[in-house]
RNA sequence: GGAGAGGUGGCAGAGUGGUUGAAUGCACUGGUCUUGAAAACCAGCAUACGUGUAAGCGUAUCGAGGGUUCGAAUCCCUCCCUCUCCGCCA
């Protein structure tokens, strides 16, 4: 969400920012409709400054005994000028917040401009991608040989985009998301958390979800909504509060389900478990002091990278452009593990720095010593990393000619000992 | 799900229609005193918005949203949450 006395203030910065995402400048208007706003508002307040003083006098008068019908006709009559006030307020300022809540955050200036995702920019390399002797085989082909990968059985219970893993595979699922969270809360000291999955429509406005996204999101029958990531719960865990400063930075870590009704992606990644109505993720969170959410965003992606380092995965890191950048995001870098099966990177985090504007939609804020006023933290999130598309990744690069897997060195103790799966 | 009790400032806790943004205590901040500290004493201490160059002034906020009234923390309605008891349940 946008301040828009801070649009006020630079309306020729807001529009040739969200032009850069395509969208047309929108600061005449919602300028016009503020003030508009204000002068009802300023208006308005002068007459129930005169209600109050007039009630005043009533309740002096009654004290004493005294007659009251004159002021009584009086204040009636300020009630009636004060009723469609009161209407217009409300109707512009509901006016001004819906086209607020439905503009995406300003790209930061060092996020590329363009408008598809071929226009991100690669920033590095890493790792060496595995060389076979024979043909590299999919994780579909690899998983259905080793009976542990069902797409066929997850459709009689769930329909298309699901899967069931078994065995020694569902065990590797579960080894990487433990694995994962241990990197994350030993080595980078993030907080594990184990928040709902169901949450309320609020919680999605506040992270930027809502209102504009909904026909992403799965809805239960009774006003709560699955979760598309563990950013929501994560994130939202500040909503209207006030932190002291020094609980800042706020780390924390989520292994969850997530769901996603992947509307619009008919006939995209169809084959396998890269897109699916259901995956696991682990998911990082960082509440931090405006001051420090760059730094703090190096330090996100250095986090998302160490487990696919530690796994010895081919990656490159890429930044986003605008046009590829997620709604509330100012800047996102994306990681991308390399897949022999694909023959080509795929994603499998999105580090994003939102700076305070899901801060402002769920009125986040801190408050430094004893300052007065408390100001708006900023907001990160990241994958670390996405489950489900890392167990493809280590499917397809530890294959082995047979048909068999090794399990990586770093999994093993989780797998209790484990060294192929066969 | 049923029955009951309750939600007031950072905390505790008054307040049941009238000049109450809200007593009092604690905590916190500044000051006096003190060699220093404690104690004592004095003063200050909510948030958001509007308006103004500013000091300031104003409006709203006592779980949330509606309503009654000239006037609502106080009365009415709806919802949410917490606690106790019962039922159900991994």
């Amino acid at each position: 969400m946008h301040d828009i006395r801070w649009i006020r203030e630079n309306p020729i910065t807001f529009d040739s920012a969200i032009e850069r995402r395509g969208l047309r400048a929108a600061s005449d208007e919602l300028i016009e409709l503020d003030t508009q706003r204000r002068e009802v508002q300023t208006e308005l307040q002068d007459l129930q400054t005169l209600r109050n003083e007039t009630s005043k006098k009533i309740g002096i008068a009654k004290g004493k005994g005294e007659e009251t019908r004159q002021l009584m006709k009086e204040v009636n009559e300020l009630k009636s000028k004060m009723l469609g006030l009161g209407e217009t307020e409300k109707t512009l300022s509901a006016e001004l917040n819906n086209l607020l809540s439905e503009i995406p955050n300003l790209p930061s200036h060092d996020t590329p401009s363009g408008n598809r995702e071929e226009d991100n920019v690669e920033l590095r390399v890493e790792g060496k991608r595995p060389k076979f002797r024979f043909e590299a085989k999919d994780h579909v082909t690899l998983g259905e040989n080793l009976s542990g990968m069902s797409f066929e059985r997850a459709g009689k219970l769930s329909g298309a985009r699901f899967v069931v893993l078994s065995g020694p595979l569902a065990r590797l699922e579960r080894a990487l998301a433990s694995f994962m969270l241990d990197v994350q809360t030993i080595e980078y000291g993030y907080t594990e958390v184990a928040p709902p999955i169901l949450v309320k429509d609020k919680a999605l406005y506040g992270t930027g979800q809502l209102p504009k996204f909904a026909s992403d999101l799965y809805k239960t029958t009774e006003e709560l909504w699955l979760i598309p990531t563990a950013e929501v719960p994560l994130t939202n865990l500040v909503s209207n509060e006030i932190l002291p400063e020094k609980e800042l930075p706020m780390r924390v870590t989520a292994l969850t389900p997530c769901f996603r009704s992947e509307a619009g992606a008919a006939g995209k990644d169809t084959r396998g478990m890269l897109r699916q109505h259901q995956f696991n993720k682990v998911e990082l969170v960082s509440i931090c002091h405006p001051q420090n959410s760059l730094e703090e965003h190096e330090r996100m992606l250095g986090a998302a990278e160490q487990i696919l380092k530690r796994l010895d995965l081919a990656y490159r890191v890429v930044v986003l452009c605008t046009g590829d950048l997620g709604f509330s995001a100012q800047k996102t870098y994306d990681l991308e593990v390399w897949l022999p099966g694909q023959n080509r990177y795929r994603e499998i985090s999105s580090c994003s720095n939102c700076g305070d504007f899901q801060a402002r939609r769920m009125k986040a804020r801190f408050r430094s010593g004893n300052e007065k006023g408390a100001q708006f933290v900023h907001t990160l999130n990241g994958s670390g990393l996405a489950v489900g598309r890392c167990l493809i990744a280590v499917m397809e690069n530890y294959q082995n000619k047979d048909g068999s897997i090794t399990v990586p060195e770093e999994l093993r103790p989780y797998m209790n000992g484990l060294k192929f799966i066969n």
